[in-house]
DNA sequence: CCGATATATTTAACATGTTTATCATTTTCT
DNA sequence: AGAAAATGATAAACATGTTAAATATATCGG
């Protein structure tokens, strides 16, 4: 992922930021526990996040009306640019990848670590 | 990975802590670079991870004789007897997920990891 | 031999991963 | 209603990931 890390770091974001980022513009205003299941990112992580980011006016918070622990963040103008001017190049990348490791090759592996990961959410079977 | 986590969390130990000790035990002695190579780790993150193996005795290390810029690392037998007394625990655990995602699958998973790590070693076609 | 380079390791600084604890608010149960 | 349990988010503490810089030593070229 150096080469990704690489082209964010010329725009000031990281890659857990970025990822942040184009969950809130591809799935609208949400809460950070939704948004911590989408991005692979624990709480505690995305809390630390979500402050950088609003410092760099790149989403905003307010609190959930009807239920005040709740928050609702929300991508600025300013991060859904951001998003519109680095996104091809990140694609780009992503295919340049999967061209070199072989498509088939790469979509197995998508689908393999989606296994994976789906099984730390099962239980352990019972025998 | 959080069921290892709690099993060496038992001993004190952490993951990473881990796979540098079964690295020595496996590879014998050696220096930090090669240890880096074979544990996926940098070279910064090791420094910090080997000043907490020796503070817990258990690797020990001597600058190299013939070029003081080099060290060599070798295990102690504490570290020995953590590994002896954890390893059965670890590969039962790996075996379980190999069951659980299925046997042909976990291979092939270990396969596309290991050749999309090569992708990083060499060098991007030229076109 | 000496200065420029290269190599092995460490340090520094900042971001995240991870676990446990805390805080505020809400829901549940009686 | 009111205490207890649950929920959403944050804080704290420690370990690692990552990049850049610093240190020490070794090697190279003239």
């Amino acid at each position: 992922m150096g080469p990704i890390r690489n082209l964010l770091a010329d725009v000031d974001v990281t890659e857990q930021q970025w990822r942040v980022l184009r969950v809130l513009e591809e799935g609208g205003p949400m809460e950070p526990t939704r948004i911590a299941e989408q991005s692979c990112l624990l709480l505690p992580s995305l809390t630390r996040i979500l402050q950088k980011l609003d410092e760099k006016k790149l989403i905003q918070r307010k609190t959930d009306k009807t239920d005040r622990r709740r928050q609702i963040v929300r991508i600025t103008p300013r991060g859904s640019r951001l998003i519109e001017e680095n996104l091809d190049k990140n694609l780009a990348f992503l295919e340049e990848v999967r061209t070199r490791l072989g498509p088939e090759r790469f979509d197995t592996l998508l689908d393999l670590l989606t296994a994976l990961n789906q099984l730390d959410q099962e239980p352990p079977e019972a025998g």
